[in-house]
DNA sequence: CGAGATTCATGTGAAGTATACCTTTAGGCTTAA
DNA sequence: AAGCCTAAAGGTATACTTCACATGAATCTCGTA
């Protein structure tokens, strides 16, 4: 989001603005405020770690440990304690020469783990063999892993992040054959450690798979305001230059996040931005306003690149939406799938891009429904029959950059 | 007036198709003995 | 004869289409009070 700037002192501005990065950083390190940091200590979370870390300890005497489950809400630490002890661990299995490997995989990567046959092919990947995309039967996949696997006498601990995910889209089935691959294991053993932000996931399994998978289950609660202040206090710390933070800054950003259910991540990703917020601005403190700005500015990029990396068809089907959505915003009428369809096909028509039928653009829609960017509900109308009734629940701001993002990225 | 039938527009599931890609296999060509 | 390459054959996953049936409340119909 840089500015475009007269091409007459481009070189100069250029120079300017890296220069300026240079001296100018407020980042003491700025790693420690990224996502996939994992910390020395992970405060609040000491309980969850001891119940992990004794769950998976039979490992080290080569028995397979218990399934384990593990759900709680966005940012409440879970695959961050994950990686802790999974480090942890690993690192006291190669002292003691016991062949143990924890494959990571995080089904939520759409295109790369989002149906069974990715995500054995992503697994397979994590060990050191390639498979093809496609083309090969799914079950010749399960034959090659466990051929993998079974070479020599190992624990193998499967992490499926985001597992709530995958069931939603493909079903539980292969969960159940992930289960009873032990049955066909004779020197290696798996268990597998499952990863939900759903609450209610348990419920919707099948009783068999569910009472396999969830041998062990954890519940991670979401942080309080002061614990969140707390986190958020010491990673500032080590991230920032001294008497970068303004007053009050990390009570702002922690009670943002413990209004939202407490999500730590949201907190860190709010510090973040101000601080590349501040940077930019050539500023060197961080106070209150920031935080507001980096607010504003994490609820649009998230959705942004999300929309940015959808292929064309949702693109269009999208901006058909959005197009109806601008016609209608002063009534607050919500918009139907047939009207979507028939602005879609127009849109189809002139720019000559192939046509879908209904029937995909009806799942294309709900599939945007779940990303969260649409508010889709199957309504019946009586006599007039049942759609789905489209709402946008986007600042207007948002709504006119995601707009422009669509006709950028279309050519339109 | 109210219970039950009808209706509409599309949701939704199952099965089929097109495409892109994989492995296997057989034939043909090259090569080295 | 052995080795290597290539192309065809046979197979799969995925995205999409086709077909067919399911939905569910507004509206209609018609018997009854």
């Amino acid at each position: 989001m840089i500015k475009k700037r007269g091409k007459k002192n481009n070189k100069n501005n250029i120079d300017q603005i890296f220069d300026s990065f240079i001296k100018h950083t407020i980042f003491k390190n700025k790693l420690i405020l990224q996502i996939n940091y994992t910390p020395e200590t992970i405060p609040h979370r000491e309980n969850q770690i001891s119940q992990v870390a004794s769950i998976v300890a039979p490992s080290l005497r080569l028995e397979k440990p218990s399934n384990l489950f593990i759900y709680g809400l966005t940012g409440t630490g879970k695959t961050l304690v994950i990686h802790y002890v999974k480090d942890q661990l690993l690192k006291k299995a190669s002292d003691q020469n016991i062949c143990l490997i924890m494959p990571y995989i995080n089904c939520k990567l759409k295109k790369v783990a989002d149906t069974e046959y990715r995500i054995l092919a992503e697994l397979i990947k994590k060990l050191g063999q390639k498979v093809p995309m496609t083309g090969l039967p799914t079950d010749q996949l399960y034959h090659k892993f466990i051929e993998i696997i079974d070479s020599k006498k190992q624990i193998v601990i499967i992490i499926l992040d985001e597992i709530d995910n995958a069931v939603k889209r493909i079903g539980d089935e292969f969960l159940y054959n992930f289960t009873r691959l032990n049955s066909e294991l004779t020197k290696a053993q798996i268990s597998i450690i499952g990863i939900s932000n759903d609450l209610k996931f348990l419920d919707v399994l099948d009783p068999r798979v569910r009472s396999s998978l969830s041998e062990e289950e954890i519940l991670f609660p979401p942080y309080n305001a002061l614990q969140l202040r707390d986190i958020l206090k010491r990673r500032a710390k080590e991230a920032f230059k001294l008497k970068i933070v303004g007053e009050g800054v990390i009570e702002k950003c922690s009670a943002y996040a413990a209004r939202e259910h407490g999500d730590a991540r949201r907190a860190l990703d709010l510090l973040r931005i101000a601080g590349e917020l501040v940077e930019r601005d050539e500023k060197n403190k961080i106070n209150l306003d920031y935080i507001d700005k980096a607010k504003k500015r994490i609820e649009s990029d998230k959705i942004l690149i999300a929309i940015e990396t959808q292929p064309k068809q949702f693109q269009i089907t999208l901006l058909s939406i959005i197009e109806l959505f601008k016609k209608l915003r002063e009534k607050n009428e919500p918009i139907f799938t047939g009207d979507i369809y028939n602005f879609y096909r127009d849109l189809c028509r002139k720019t000559r891009i192939e046509c879908l039928t209904q029937r995909r653009i009806s799942d294309i829609i709900a599939e945007f429904d779940m990303l969260g960017v649409i508010n889709a509900k199957v309504v019946s109308k009586g006599r007039y029959g049942r759609t789905r009734e489209i709402r946008i629940d986007l600042p207007t701001h948002l709504v006119n950059q995601i707009n422009t993002l669509l006709l950028d990225s279309l050519n339109l």
